[in-house]
DNA sequence: TCCCACCCTGTCCTTCGGTCCAATATTCGG
DNA sequence: CCGAATATTGGACCGAAGGACAGGGTGGGA
């Protein structure tokens, strides 16, 4: 029968982890190493000595390890899911959303607060130096006009420093990226941000 | 109504997707474009033109994406991530395994190929490295409220959208921002987003 | 108890961003 | 020569963004 476990090291008050899951134990580390195997859950406290070792010595184990924090931050987050954990949520978030990470790493599936996904996923194929032609296939739509309004605004300057940039008009500026917009279909300037944020640019030609 | 799309463009043979979703509807790139929104499920094929770029725009319209591929390897799956899918499995996995994925998607977790998963995760941290631990510095300048709000507009939102996330007004968002701001020392939310995504755009124009 | 940090909200105001309606000049290919 | 794409600018309009005020509430520490 699979065990559903809770470890923690001080005695942290744990009223939603309770109230997510009234058949859960609370337990020491040294009980979830030698109790925990296949198929359990287990909840490890981040602010347990060495956590990161426990998570993966549960996960080697097959358990369905999460690790909760006071105070998550994406490091963290990307260490527990290197240490096998599959769930990183906030020790304090509601019991709903609790059992919303049971549902998901139970399926197989993985679990990291929403605010800290975005980095943890986008830095990720950044830092491997994957090659995604998005950029360029996205930015080879553009004239070179847009392209060069879309390549300033997306290093975060107003319209008025584009505008004194490329001596043109701010209204000219409005226009291009009006076009910019169109055609990369996004919003605004922000979602363009984030687009073009998402790979460094590597080679950009002044034109062709 | 939450729709669910699938998107392909060839006539490809998709019987474990009708089987497993009965009320999807099958369609065109270009219309999932147009149509998809906020909670909708948009399942997108690998061999999709530009399927990256969809990805990414429906993903930053906050529909729920998913990638498909007949040849899945963890080099896609990253791509597929990074481009805000959640979901990334084989276009012939059973009806079963393609509903798991469905679930786990739907309450925001990420999944991905089992065997893909511990290459996909342990790149992650070991590129990562200790590169981003500037943003959590900065960001633990922060209070809980504000680095919310800094991580959400980060993320391309609104504040009107913010406060609705965190359930405030949108002037409190206003006043989280501007401390923000202030502590970061950014002018606006711009710098943030360039800040906390902290890309080495360089901002060359294509000026002649 | 008082002070301070945090969280939340309000109004007023200015600037900026984006879209709608135009118009004009140039270049380039059929 | 004629249309199509590109580059440029104008004005009007409206919503979003952000600062300058001015409060309210909580909880913890001196």
């Amino acid at each position: 029968m699979t065990q559903h476990l809770f470890v923690t090291q001080g005695n942290d008050d744990i009223p939603r982890w309770r109230e997510a899951f009234p058949q859960a134990r609370v337990c020491r580390p040294a009980q979830a190493r030698a109790q925990a195997g296949h198929g359990d859950h287990v909840w490890v406290m981040s602010n347990v000595d060495d956590w990161g070792v426990l998570a993966a010595n549960l996960s080697r184990r097959n358990a369905i390890v999460a690790v909760l924090s006071y105070t998550p931050d994406s490091e963290e987050a990307l260490q527990a899911l290197a240490c096998g954990a599959r769930g990183y949520a906030h020790a304090l978030a509601s019991p709903e959303m609790l059992r919303q990470v049971q549902l998901v790493i139970a399926n197989q599936g993985i679990w990291v607060l929403p605010e800290l996904m975005a980095k943890v996923v986008g830095s990720t194929f950044r830092a491997l130096g994957g090659e995604s032609r998005v950029q360029e296939e996205t930015l080879s739509a553009l004239t070179q006009r847009e392209r060069a309004v879309a390549l300033s605004v997306a290093a975060g300057n107003s319209n008025k420093v584009v505008a004194r940039e490329l001596d043109i008009t701010e209204r000219t500026v409005k226009a291009h990226l009006g076009a910019v917009f169109r055609k990369l279909q996004v919003r605004d300037r922000m979602q363009l941000i984030l687009m073009l944020s998402k790979q460094p640019i590597a080679a950009m030609d002044g034109g062709e």
